[in-house]
DNA sequence: TGCCCGATTAACT
DNA sequence: GTTAATCGGGCAA
C-alpha cells in the first residue's frame, strides 16, 4: 500500500519535494491519476508569484505547507499547486500534468473528450478534468476532497526548464516521468537525470 | 485610474 | 505559424 503524504513531506524544499512528486498519486473527489509533470517555484527568484511579497492571491504561499494553493491564469484556467517549504518560504510545486488512472468518465464529461492525452496533460486541463478551482484554494493536501499518495519508485525522473515564464528561464527547475506519454510537453534531448 | 503582461488553451490560417 | 478569451498584479501617472 502506497503511503500518505502530509505535511511532513511538504515542510521541506521545493528542490527535494518536486521530484519526489513524480509517480506519486493525487485524487480530489476519488478523481485523478499519477503525476508525470511538475515545476517548483520560490521566492528567491523572479517566475515565483511569491517574488514580491503577499498578496491576496499568494497569500496560502506564505502560509504553512501542506495545502494548496489555486490561482487563475490568463483570466481563464485555473492552476494547482502544493505548498511547500517551512512557513515563511513562500515555495510552491505546480502540478502540470497527471497520467489519468481513477475516475475517466468524471474527467473526460468535464473536458468534454475522451482523448487520454487531453484529459490531464497541462495545469489548466488538470485542474477542469479534476474539477479543482478557486474555491479550493488554502485547502489542506492532507484531508479529503485531496488524496495523496507518495511515488513507488518505478518513474525515472528527468529535469529540465520550466514552461511559459520569461522570467529565470534557465533554472531546470521541472521534472517529469522520461518518457510519459502524458506529458503538456516532451522534454528536451538535453534534460538531466535527476533523483 | 489606465495600461501592459502573464506558471494557458483551443481554434484558427 | 497566429490569435482570442479574460482577470489579477505591478507600475506609471
Amino acid at each position: 500500500m502506497r503511503k500518505r503524504l502530509g505535511r511532513a513531506f511538504f515542510n521541506r524544499s521545493v528542490h527535494d519535494v518536486a521530484p519526489e512528486l513524480i509517480g506519486a498519486v493525487l485524487l480530489f473527489n476519488g478523481v485523478g491519476g499519477r503525476l508525470v509533470e511538475v515545476e517548483a517555484y520560490h521566492q528567491s527568484e523572479p517566475a515565483a508569484h511569491s517574488f514580491r511579497g503577499p498578496t491576496r492571491r499568494n497569500s496560502v504561499m506564505f502560509g504553512p505547507p501542506g495545502y494548496a494553493y489555486v490561482y487563475r491564469s490568463y483570466g481563464i484556467h485555473w492552476c494547482l499547486n502544493f505548498v511547500c517549504e517551512p512557513e515563511g518560504s513562500a515555495g510552491a510545486v505546480l502540478i502540470r500534468a497527471i497520467e489519468p488512472t481513477t475516475g475517466l468518465a468524471a474527467m473526460r464529461r468535464r473536458r468534454g473528450t475522451a482523448e487520454m492525452r487531453l484529459l490531464c496533460s497541462g495545469p489548466g486541463r488538470l485542474c477542469e478534468a479534476l474539477g479543482i478551482t478557486g474555491s479550493h484554494n488554502g485547502l489542506s493536501l492532507a484531508a479529503p476532497p485531496f488524496q495523496i499518495f507518495a511515488a513507488d519508485g518505478g518513474a525515472e525522473v528527468v529535469a529540465g526548464p520550466r514552461i511559459g515564464i520569461t522570467k529565470a528561464v534557465d533554472l531546470p527547475w521541472r521534472y517529469g516521468e522520461k518518457g510519459s506519454r502524458f506529458l503538456s510537453k516532451p522534454f528536451g534531448a538535453k534534460a538531466t537525470l535527476s533523483a
